[in-house]
RNA sequence: AGGCGCGUAGCUCAGUUGGUUAGAGCGCACGACUGAUAAUCGUGAGGUCGGCAGUUCAAAUCUGCCCGUGCCUACCA
């Protein structure tokens, strides 16, 4: 007979294949149809908050796995949150403005042939909005895609009238409070578009320069050797020659005192010059400028120079001020003379050294067409590049330079009009860091954050003590304007709130595009004759407009919470968003946004290279959303340390498909073994087996874990958990031994409504666990035994944990029946090996353990537990040949083959069956009960 | 070039304040089962802990240097 029918098999239409690349957009669509946002933020009205605040990223293109990583990161964070019982309410936002957007606009008018500069700034505004939206849109798609749960239908964007306003309102603040002032900063000039140019709008081109040695006379030596002897430097940009207010040496270079004994015909250094340079690069200079005899007077190191002064190369023609030498770190002996001409409007470290460090004033000498302003002496009118060999003569007839020689080089060139680029002191408006003590409230709040790695908070720290003054203006369009009007005699900015206050108000109803489209009184009113002001029209730096998400995010809106509990970003952010939002935050409120600040690392390709387009090696979002599923992509996730860089490729995505299987098995097998359960069927604690009361010791521990790491943030502790959970604890051992129960036992048995009891408990949890997780997979495994969708998994918390549960007795009982099993289960694979036995019903194990081994078998069916028909626990010596293993010196094992014939339905080999009754008593029992 | 990180089995990761023979899961190999079946179970083989040198009775762990690699910042006067 067959008795195959009167088995308790699982039972699901939970497939065991997951398909998520079609099942997925279905859940999708049933989250949205029942509005599962809403529905949560309804279930935890009354909870306490959990603001985990949204980094924006930046509205310009398709999503990259960056991407996803970051935001299936955030979301697990939020939905554990919400898992603890927290309102973990979600707003996502985008950063709208900048040079990216700017640019691709541009880009699209060259190819329509059409001038940026003839079209009016509120239609470029509007074609730039009109970019941002698209993306805007794609992304939030994507996002939405990945699983992840939040605000869609409100997000944030920077352009949003309202962040616009608010932004410039936050600006209003630091201007009213004088942190706002206006200085000069060198910045890449392109003298043909007369405007300054970003980063990206840099090409590097070789460019043949003039370059000159100059020679700067000592006019106060430190050092005796110094006396009467010319510093030489070298440069290839001759024209900044006017803007010279230093020269720099190293503190560790030894330089020579030399003079000239003869020189070659034509030569512009003689007999008698006394000139300074470095040991290294003597004998270039020396043939660089035609000496062809000279004696080494002296040796002098660069510390050695310090508080000396030098007259410039054209002194006595109008340019007749002290050149101090200052030590500078930057001076190198690769090239030059050893010594470098400081001008501070004309690079970034002259104008550190010189400016910053030194306080000296930085000059205005060149126009925004490139020419050399017309008051400067001799050299007024001239332009910057074309004149250059005009230059370099003039100061070589006054004496002012011993060389003249051609440089071929890599020079920055304007991606625009392929010109070349000068450095050139603008105006700029700054952030003091110190007037109100902004540094020093960053740092201190700094302090009081929590950071994730640890390693993060060092890394902002130094940051923050070591940069200048944040430069907040941009000469750009696409962004909220610098509302600022400047005296024209004084250049100060003007500090009254109820102008302030007119031009936010305007901002709010139209956009800060009536920044640029109003006249000057509608804002200043009656009280300031607009011809006295100055309308600023930079833009402010976007990390500004980022930096103040959490005053028109966090604060203006009721259902956040500011500060956050948590900022979570790429380690790039701590030059970006985490420092800006600080920055602005201290100095408007003089405290952090945040309390807490997670970063992840970078994803690489399986190599641990960057991925890159020529590598070929760029696994995309979208492809694996599509080939394996957004659940994959979020498990990949939590298996990484994403506080490392996390790698990605198709191994690893292999990997991560494997170990989802074994999660979507568990919950498989668990749905088949709860085939009609219900709460009838439930069986309390006290009367369950100690096997059942050992996995619901599991729970509890894992319960704990589990809302500890998620306090931590730390997933890939909880995925470890849950996956050593599922593979060890259920698969191979729970489930493993309670097949015989769950297969074969009356449905009323008590050891089979155990069983169910707590394959219930495990799947309510283990679903819970997951949940924040696998995201669509525990909705699915959920919603096929609650098919009600209002009663999504993610309305649920993890389930408090009943306090017997925790039973440490019970845990080292296990503890020792686990180790004697594996003994067993070698020893039953030797058996098998040697053709002994095949499945292990077809063995009797006699096992030779000490007394507390002993005693931890007490009470338990050793052969269920071994999954054998039958097996013996003795505590006698074992015999010489018993079956032992290193590691494990206290346990022996005996195999010999079971005794009788197999029962045709349990498939255990028992006496009780013989030639008449092809089932054992215990199945002839279960099969009368049936009938 | 500078600042901050990282480098443990084919893959993803654990390795407490330095202390027995460096662990887990997956993969792989072999085997079992055919009542979780494009599953499941068992057993096993894989590591000079990036390299070199040092401190120590003892180093994956501490120190120095080097190599590789990532993020950030800069530079080519």
């Amino acid at each position: 007979m067959n008795y195959k029918d009167t088995v308790f098999l699982p039972r699901t239409d939970f497939p065991m294949r997951g398909g998520l690349p079609t099942k997925e957009p279905q859940i999708l669509q049933n989250w949205q149809d029942i509005d599962i946002y809403k529905k949560l933020r309804e279930a935890r009205k009354d909870a306490p908050r959990f603001t985990l605040h949204d980094g924006p990223p930046y509205a310009n293109g398709q999503l990259h796995i960056g991407h996803a990583l970051n935001k299936i990161l955030k979301d697990v964070v939020n939905r554990s949150q919400s898992m603890l019982g927290k309102n973990a309410n979600y707003v996502p936002g985008w950063d709208c403005h900048g040079l990216p957007i700017e640019w691709k606009i541009e880009e699209q008018y060259r190819k329509k042939g059409k001038d940026k500069d003839a079209v009016p700034v509120a239609e470029f505004r509007q074609e730039c909005r009109d970019f941002a939206v698209h993306w805007l849109g794609v992304q939030s798609e994507e996002f939405q895609r990945l699983g992840v749960l939040g605000d869609w239908q409100n997000p944030y964007t920077t352009m949003a009238y309202a962040a616009e306003a608010k932004i410039a309102e936050e600006l209003g603040r630091i201007l009213m409070d004088g942190s706002l002032y206006r200085g000069a900063k060198p910045v890449m000039w392109s003298p043909v578009e007369k405007t300054a140019l970003a980063e990206a709008e840099i090409e590097y081109e070789d460019y043949t320069s003039t370059t000159i040695y100059a020679r700067f006379p000592v006019t106060h030596a430190a050092h005796a050797a110094l006396e009467g002897a010319s510093i030489i430097i070298w440069t290839t940009t001759p024209w900044t020659m006017p803007a010279n207010r230093a020269v720099a040496y190293g503190d560790d270079i030894s330089y020579q005192v030399t003079e000239v004994l003869a020189a070659n015909d034509g030569a512009l250094c003689g007999k008698g010059d006394v000139v300074v340079i470095a040991d290294d690069l003597a004998d270039s200079v020396i043939s660089a400028i035609g000496a062809s005899e000279t004696k080494i007077r002296a040796h002098v190191m660069g510390r050695e120079m310090t508080g000396s002064v030098a007259a410039h190369p054209m002194a006595g023609h109008g340019y007749d001020f002290d050149v101090p030498l200052l030590a500078g770190s930057h001076v190198t002996t690769e090239q030059g003379t050893g010594f470098v001409h400081i001008a501070p409007g004309h690079g970034v470290e002259d104008y550190e050294l010189a400016h910053l460090k030194h306080g000296i004033a930085v000059p205005d000498t060149v126009g925004e067409d490139g020419v050399i302003l017309p008051h400067l002496p001799v050299f007024g009118g001239m332009h910057v590049l074309r004149d250059n060999a005009k230059i370099a003569e003039i100061m070589a007839e006054h004496k002012g330079v011993i060389g003249i020689g051609k440089l071929v080089h890599s020079y920055p060139h304007s991606w625009r009009s392929k010109a070349p680029l000068i450095f050139r002191n603008t105006a700029q408006w700054f952030v003091s860091m110190e007037l109100h003590g902004l540094r020093d409230i960053a740092l201190g709040e700094l302090a009081k954050t929590k950071f994730y790695p640890a390693a993060g908070q060092k890394r902002l720290t130094s940051m923050i003590a070591q940069r200048p003054d944040w430069c907040l203006s941009r000469q750009r369009t696409w962004g909220v304007p610098l509302t600022i009007f400047a005296h024209k005699q004084t250049g100060e900015p003007l500090r009254d709130p109820a102008v302030h206050a007119r031009i936010v108000e305007a901002m709010k109803a139209e956009g800060a595009d009536c920044w640029f489209m109003s006249e000057a009184s509608r804002f200043l009113g009656d009280d300031y004759n607009p011809d006295d002001y100055e309308k600023i029209t930079d833009i402010l730096d976007v990390w500004f407009d980022s930096g103040s998400t959490h005053s028109f995010v966090l604060e203006d809106r009721d259902d956040l919470e500011s500060p956050a509990d948590l900022y979570l970003e790429g380690s790039d952010q701590h030059r970006g968003w985490f420092h800006s939002s600080l920055l602005q935050s201290c100095s408007t409120r003089a405290r952090a946004p945040y309390k807490a600040v997670l970063t992840h690392g970078f994803v690489l390709d399986e190599q641990g290279r960057k991925m890159s387009k020529s590598l070929g090696n760029v696994v995309t979002p979208q492809k694996v959303m599509g080939q394996n599923g957004a659940d994959i992509l979020r498990l990949w996730v939590v298996s990484s340390d994403y506080y490392n860089d996390l790698r990605i490729g198709a191994e690893i995505i292999k990997r991560t498909t494997d170990n989802y299987r074994r999660f979507r098995n568990t919950l498989r097998y668990l749905l088949g073994a709860l085939d009609g359960f219900d709460a009838d069927e439930k069986l309390g604690y006290a009367d369950m087996p100690e096997l059942e009361k050992w996995v619901l010791h599991r729970l509890a521990s894992i319960d704990a874990a589990i809302r500890e790491m998620t306090e931590t943030y730390d997933f890939h502790g909880i995925f470890s958990e849950l996956h050593q959970f599922c593979n060890s604890d259920l698969s191979a051992f729970y489930f493993e031994i309670r097949k015989d129960t769950l297969y074969c036992d009356n449905p009323d048995a008590t050891a089979r409504r155990a069983c169910r009891t707590v394959m219930d408990e495990v799947f309510n949890r283990l679903t819970a666990w997951l949940a924040p997780i696998l995201c669509f997979t525990a909705e699915e495994a959920w919603q096929s035994r609650h098919a009600d969708i209002n009663q999504s998994v993610h309305l649920r918390s993890y389930d408090p944990v009943p306090a017997d549960w925790h039973n440490d007795t019970v845990a080292a009982k296990w503890a020792q029946i686990r180790k004697a099993r594996q003994v067993v289960m070698s020893a039953l694979e030797t058996a098998r090996n040697d053709g002994k036995i095949g499945a292990s019903l077809q063995a009797t194990p006699m096992v030779y353990i000490l007394a507390d081994m002993q005693a931890a078998f007490a009470g338990q069916d050793a052969a269920s537990l071994f999954i054998t028909s039958s097996a013996t626990l003795s505590s006698d010596a074992a015999p010489d040949g018993a079956f032992r293993l290193d590691a494990i010196d206290d346990v022996a094992v005996v195999v010999a083959v079971a005794d009788g014939e197999k029962c045709a339905r349990c498939w255990k080999i028992t006496p009780e069956v013989s030639a008449d009754v092809d089932i054992c008593g215990r199945c002839q029992d279960v099969v009368s009960a049936q009938s």
